[in-house]
DNA sequence: CAGCTGCTACGAATAACTTCGTTGACTCAA
DNA sequence: TTGAGTCAACGAAGTTATTCGTAGCAGCTG
């Protein structure tokens, strides 16, 4: 079957995975030091702990300060996050997501220009 | 000053918001009747009692039965949703959203069309 | 007016989320 | 071998979310 698609982190559980995914792994120390004075020790280990026991992380224990890594890559993540919008206050329309997202923050020109490349490869095959 | 910009509605909230958008205004019973069987009459009302105190939805009590109407409308909502998607989980990149959702999902070609025509009118101009 | 009905309000119970203080184990050096 | 430092584990406490049971009030009906 397919993976047992994992729960979808909180809002503070993501800001640990954006400095897992920045680092690649990482220990607590270093998780801690990366999401700024905001966040003390124990609660940045904490989270660890329960994002271990959730499957969003591997803990690797064969060293003394166990090494954490992301269980899901940033993309699938993103993904598994916009799927969930979508259906949620979307009604699985696409069009619709992406047209409030366009319309919530100017994109740049760039980003308009990678946009549009995509909708023709997608269309034009 | 700009509106408080209210909080960002839960996931049990964003379905009574989706019936209330549906419906226009509606009293507890309509909105727990369109929710199903899965919602009892007061949990709905609480949830109904909450949103109010959260400035989420508008309470009319002129009658006996109060009659609830969303703050916000469904695409106020959506983009502030969407809005918030990008901030905590695409650091911002309105490009990578709109790619992850356009992989997430197959968009239809009257989708994709819709799309491609907004992009050319932001790019145009 | 007594009682039924429809509705709101109150509050309890449970679960999840978030943040830390404290403890105890283990390591290294003096 | 003892003291300082590093680190994981535990557990408590405060907050928010979610679901209902119960109570009490309005108005209608006989």
């Amino acid at each position: 079957m397919a993976p047992p698609s994992l729960p979808k982190p909180t809002d503070a559980e993501l800001s640990i995975l954006q400095v897992l995914w920045r680092l690649g792994t990482a220990t607590v120390k270093e998780v801690q030091e990366s999401l700024g004075s905001g966040t003390g020790y124990t609660t940045a280990l904490k989270f660890l702990q329960i994002m271990t026991e959730k499957g969003l992380v591997k803990r690797d224990e064969s060293q003394r300060a166990h090494v954490y890594q992301a269980s899901l890559s940033k993309e699938a993540t993103q993904r598994q996050l916009v799927t969930g919008l979508l259906q949620k206050a979307f009604n699985g329309s696409t069009a619709k997501l992406v047209m409030q997202a366009l319309a919530s923050k100017k994109a740049s020109p760039k980003e308009l220009a990678e946009i549009r490349d995509l909708i023709e490869q997608l269309t034009g095959k």
